[in-house]
DNA sequence: GATGAATGAGATTTCATTCAT
DNA sequence: AATGAATGAAATCTCATTCAT
């Protein structure tokens, strides 16, 4: 997917006129920057930062952007998109083995493109139809995978978001340090997914706590 | 541990006459008000905050901590602290439990008393040697752990760590939504720790890529 | 010396773009107004004191300066431009009488301008280069007088430090109760510079002495 | 003089019974070490700090003095007393020496006993009284002088403050760096104070002047 | 449309002074 | 009477947001 057509998928402003072409190019700067800038010093940098890094003036920041708030948003927004397009193509995968590609590929994407963003997984506004999305296609490669016998029977979806949060957890403690080591961790994960005689002992969250998760926006 | 018992060892002057009774009364209401504050509005909560909640003026909060920072790191002292308790008391566990105790054990300390911390695990400063302490048990308890054929042979030091970070992102995002989301997670992190007959695929990381992880501190 | 001269030498960027006519005339209006206000209160008087009196938000204060101390140290370096303007222009003076003339003019220029910079004469950073220029220009006011017998053979250029210390006394002391009193007591110390039969009776401060203090900065 | 006399003079309380003697002897380790700190530091130097010098708690300090302006008043009130002392000693010197000698006398006592309160000496309240009495001794002094031929006819009781006042700037801008610049700095006064064929060209302060400088107080 | 200077509320930290122990 | 912990107003400095150029 280029970057533009991810942009002008959930971002973009939703009627009015197409937007001009230097006005397009700023804005890709701008997100390109705050990836960056967001990724090195977490969040608390401030937007005159990534005003510089992108090479634009902070009035253009905001004329793209209306708040801080709103830029984050659009760079979880295209996190988001990304996630979308690796499950679709993930739905093609042989025999069952579409949720491992999937996983690996998502835990890919966010340890080399925005190993800052993983803080937002469960963050901020209006991302809500996307993620609606996402787990659809995601109970579908669940099921597969289970009709395969690669994933053990008692593993549900709300399953999969607790591996997502885990996955977090390992991108955002190792960052660059050790860019390899969502692999390892992945590595265990898949082998707890796998087959076994016992069940796993306690009962999985429900749909609505997790809904509630995710519809939760911290303060920050 | 009583909570003064536990503020006594790494977190209190150690020279220095015996702090006086109002005093050592202060400094424990700051540290419930700053764990219960930081734990619902994050880190960047103001320290005016705390103090409120803690029904002392400003002054008092810097007499009894010179910066933010070093309340931050006195809460953390408390965690570190708890966690080599826990960690001594699974190393009396038969039949090789004691790992999976302390990981059960140290889980729930984090999801009931100090949902903010997680946030903390990897950060901030002199608590290098606490972590060393841990690290040791953690090695004999894996051992033992091995030696009786309840966690898979080709696990090391270094995956623990990863288990942990694991973790960690799991209660930071369920938070108090679902206050036991982690035993699930815990479930499928433990099946995955268990023997099988193949090996993980990808190597483990090194000693010192965990070192320096741990060794970093953000900004933040 | 136009003000706007003045600042253009020692204290404005000296690489990068000119800077906008709404920045400069802010910086104009802060540095007036900070010398009114040291000058009134002392150097103690707040910073916020200085932007309400120059009618702009902090925010802009501290774009300009970025700390208090960059601001008042602006003022010392304008106060030591413009020393070094009468210096040169002493140096035109017939007959040995520059040293006098000086003198004069930069007590002047203290005691109207500036009555507060006296207490900087002696202290803060990046000043060295200009005391440096102005240490030669006095050395060779000094010798020309000397030359011509206006001023006591045994009279030395670190005697002349002592000299400007002794006017910041006064002027500190005197301020806008008795506006000419330094004139008196530079009569004094003229009449003590002049020619006499018997030598001052204490040998002259070291060169290194007055480098050190000149160069020691002050905590405050 | 004793200093516990010098503290009964002017400083002690007026009335009431006489003080415990443990009360006395913390109030002169309070002097003390408020002076060796202020001394160091400055006036900014904190009274947590004054207190901890004279190794006795906040309370006992705000017992003894009810504010930091008063402790600092007792400081001039000991240095004001002293320089009574030394006017009155210098009184009996033959041959209209005295005003010399008094003026080398001060000048040392400042230098060496109390670097700090040149800064006070045109400051802080209640002391005029003991000025008064320094005035009319130095009065007397310089009359003597004069009847003598030692000092020029047209020097003036005013310009003895001005003698004074630039004395203190010298002193606090030298401080330790060159604790015997003082002497040549009064060579260069005494230089000009001597009997010349031609008047000094300016006027001398008036007398009200002078008491309006004095009974100033900054706002410090 | 782009720029970046201006804004000012709010953050952390200090310290003269009070008061419980 | 002595102690030193508690107080809170005030200081310096930051930064998301607005607006003149």
């Amino acid at each position: 997917m280029s970057p533009a057509g991810a942009r002008s998928g959930l971002a973009t402003q939703t009627l009015s006129r197409p937007m001009r072409s230097d006005a397009q190019k700023n804005r890709e700067r701008l997100l390109v920057a705050a990836g960056q800038v967001f990724e090195e010093k977490g969040l608390e940098a401030s937007v005159a930062e990534v005003a510089q890094a992108a090479g634009v003036g902070m009035g253009t920041l905001y004329r793209r952007f209306p708040s801080k708030d709103a830029l984050v948003e659009a760079l979880v927004s295209d996190v988001l998109e990304a996630t979308i397009a690796m499950a679709e193509e993930a739905a093609s995968c042989p025999d069952g083995t579409g949720l491992e590609h999937f996983l690996r590929a998502v835990s890919a994407y966010h340890a080399e493109h925005l190993g800052c963003l993983p803080k937002l997984w469960n963050s901020h506004h209006a991302v809500q139809a996307a993620r609606r999305q996402i787990a659809v296609r995601l109970a579908d490669l669940l099921a597969d995978a289970q009709a395969h016998s690669r994933i053990r029977a008692d593993l549900t979806n709300t399953d999969l978001s607790l591996v997502m949060w885990s996955i977090k957890g390992v991108l955002e403690t190792t960052g660059s340090n050790a860019p390899e080591a969502w692999k390892r961790h992945l590595d265990l994960l898949l082998a707890g997914m796998r087959p076994t005689e016992t069940a796993l002992p306690h009962r999985p969250l429900s749909q609505s706590q997790v809904d509630r998760i995710l519809s939760k926006r911290d303060a920050s």
